[in-house]
DNA sequence: TTCTAGTTTAGAATTATTATAAACTACATA
DNA sequence: TATGTAGTTTATAATAATTCTAAACTAGAA
């Protein structure tokens, strides 16, 4: 799953947001950007493969404090849900979901997947800053 | 706001369901269901609202078993969001909102204002139960 | 009228998240 | 290279939303 050791690129990353690269930040990066396919998660899904087999442990204040810097730096994407957690998604363009009913799972819809033809104005004074589809499946 | 005394109406819904009609959830449907414009709500302000200048006192854990059975029912909806509490609405046909980042508030966007001319392929063994549109808004 | 399964309820338990404050550390600058 | 400090991490406490529990209540069938 992990690509390269890009560990000087997320320092650079980091820093440009004005966030300082500590270990843990470090550690959260390259977990969660070294990957070529994009990644949903849940801070305890996070929390569990972060601390599993690794000698250095982040806690879990650190796993929450940094998806919260990450969201808000613009490296992940909260993800709408119906349930009372927060997911992320490290795809961070605008795209689309499916929502799996049974399996309670989302799957990226690529952005060019789905067009439309008619979208409304939206109300005055305010602007569209994203658009997003969720299709709910089943069986 | 209240339209009409639909009691029986109400009565024989629930019934329809499998349902009771005790007296807490024939108030709950009536402060639900007898308006005019769909009402977007969390079981907190739900709470409030049926609980305020009223004898009959309905408790939490009625107004958390009542929101989860009508949902259950198809009498309400409950809404995607990104926030860590359940949003419903009155609004059961399929539909679309407006998200303003800045107030958190919602608005429901009529089915025909929205067109797609385009929509993915399912997964396999998989059926589409409906589509969602949210479109992000901002000052 | 009586019986029973379904319902309501207060309060306890659980789960996700945020707050707190002490210890630690990256890094600017002396 | 050493030092001061603001930013960061951490364990733990606090809060918030929801679910669970079990006793009391009630709608409606018989």
């Amino acid at each position: 799953m992990i690509i390269s050791n890009n560990l000087k690129m997320y320092a650079q990353k980091l820093r440009s947001s004005n966030l300082r690269p500590t270990k843990q930040r470090l550690k959260i990066c390259q977990f969660l950007f070294d990957r070529k396919k994009t990644f949903h998660f849940t801070v305890e899904t996070l929390n569990k493969k972060i601390n599993k087999n690794r000698a250095m442990k982040v806690s879990l204040a650190t796993i929450y404090n940094t998806v919260e810097a990450f969201t808000s730096a613009g490296y992940l994407k909260e993800i709408l849900t119906s349930k009372n957690k927060s997911y992320y998604d490290t795809n961070i363009k605008s795209h689309h979901h499916f929502y799996d009913e049974g399996s309670k799972e989302l799957t990226d819809i690529n952005y060019s997947q789905i067009k439309l033809s008619k979208v409304p104005v939206p109300p005055k004074g305010k602007k569209i800053k994203n658009l997003e589809v969720v299709i709910r499946i089943q069986k």
